[in-house]
DNA sequence: GTTGAGCGTT
């Protein structure tokens, strides 16, 4: 089991690596995923941790609205991806 | 600076 979790309000600064270190210590991360714009390049400010089960919603709990790299984070559960448009 | 990619179709 594992829960997808979405990371906003990152320093554009923070590295996947970081993010994991962050977040492994409520569990096991299972991926991490910091969303950049594909055309640009350019980091957006948010990411995302799938992690197993619990430990994922004491993350959250534990990471929303903390500091990190100077900037209060939010953290959630993720949304389903957006679906593609259907040709 | 806020909810993900990439494929020409999954």
């Amino acid at each position: 089991m594992s829960k997808n979790i979405y990371v906003g309000n990152l320093p554009w600064s923070a590295t996947e690596e970081e993010v994991r270190k962050a977040f492994e210590a409520y569990g096991p991360v299972t991926s991490v995923k910091l969303v950049q714009d594909r055309e640009t390049g350019r980091p957006r400010g948010f990411g995302f941790v799938e992690m197993e089960g619990e430990g994922a919603l004491e993350a959250i709990e534990a990471m929303d609205g903390k500091d990190f790299g100077g900037r209060s984070l939010k953290v959630n559960e993720a949304r389903p991806r957006a679906e593609r448009p259907r040709w």
